[in-house]
DNA sequence: TATTGTTATACTCTATAACTATA
DNA sequence: TATAGTTATAGAGTATAACAATA
């Protein structure tokens, strides 16, 4: 991919903000973790949505949506097409609302996903060192989380 | 937008996940710097191409496609909506590729863009240690960065 | 043979507006 | 009046396959 003769140096005037690569690191762990879990049959918005439910039977789409910052709208053929597959089962908690819960296919998928994820991890961490690796997941949420 | 009774209190089954803080974070810098840079009328990758076009007049498409990630196929319309719009200039280096330098209109723009990047990545440090935050833009390379 | 530029296309994620029904 | 679910739609980013022209 790279050319053969006389690679051209370039200044790359990005590569000191953070937000630049913050966008790079997300991406590289969502191109990992895609084809890493490409058997699965899930994105990785379903992968997210399938861990919350099995933490919390009986959750509603609005509240998997303010958790994991999802809108309403997308929530619904989201849960639609779990729910086509299989992996969750919705019952009304009261005339608006539905609880969501793993069915038994759902919690074997979702033991699966928490597999793929590890290894996503193992990969961000690879080249870390263990010390400032440990507060960079509490770093980061700092960054987005409402004061 | 939150509940107003009863907010039930729910497991977050993937804060502790690095992948996780780092989507998060990547969406909440691309949202602001999108909303901070609405008048301008450039997307975030517009302006990426922009800067990379300032810091390197001359850069190819391919050149600037590698550097940043993005793919041949993308950069063509990308590179012809900054022509159109009179921000970049392109003239032939050899038979195939051609050379991409800004315009007058277009070097304003840039330094523009610098300014609403420099806003954004205060408010991304604005939460964070002086100390760790220095090194934070490296050790998120580091994750991406082949070894 | 590899690379550049190109066209066409598709998927994922995110976002807004507007509607219905229920709390 | 606020919230939940819903529908429709759009923009942005990213991805692949295939082709012509040039190095």
């Amino acid at each position: 991919m790279a050319p053969r003769s006389n690679p051209r140096k370039l200044v790359h005037p990005l590569e000191g903000y953070l937000g630049y690569q913050l966008r790079r690191a997300a991406n590289f762990m969502q191109a990992d973790l895609v084809r890493r879990s490409a058997d699965l049959g899930l994105t990785i918005v379903e992968m997210s949505t399938l861990l919350v439910i099995e933490a919390n039977p009986g959750v509603t789409q609005s509240e998997i949506g303010r958790l994991i910052a999802i809108k309403r709208a997308n929530m619904v053929p989201l849960a639609a097409g779990l729910i086509e597959r299989g992996l969750i089962l919705a019952s009304p908690v009261d005339g608006r609302s539905l609880g969501l819960r793993l069915t038994a296919v759902g919690m074997d998928l979702a033991a699966r996903v928490r597999q793929r994820v590890a290894e996503n991890e193992a990969l961000l961490f690879r080249n870390l060192a263990d010390d400032t690796a440990k507060s960079l997941p509490r770093q980061l949420q700092q960054i987005w989380r409402e004061a």
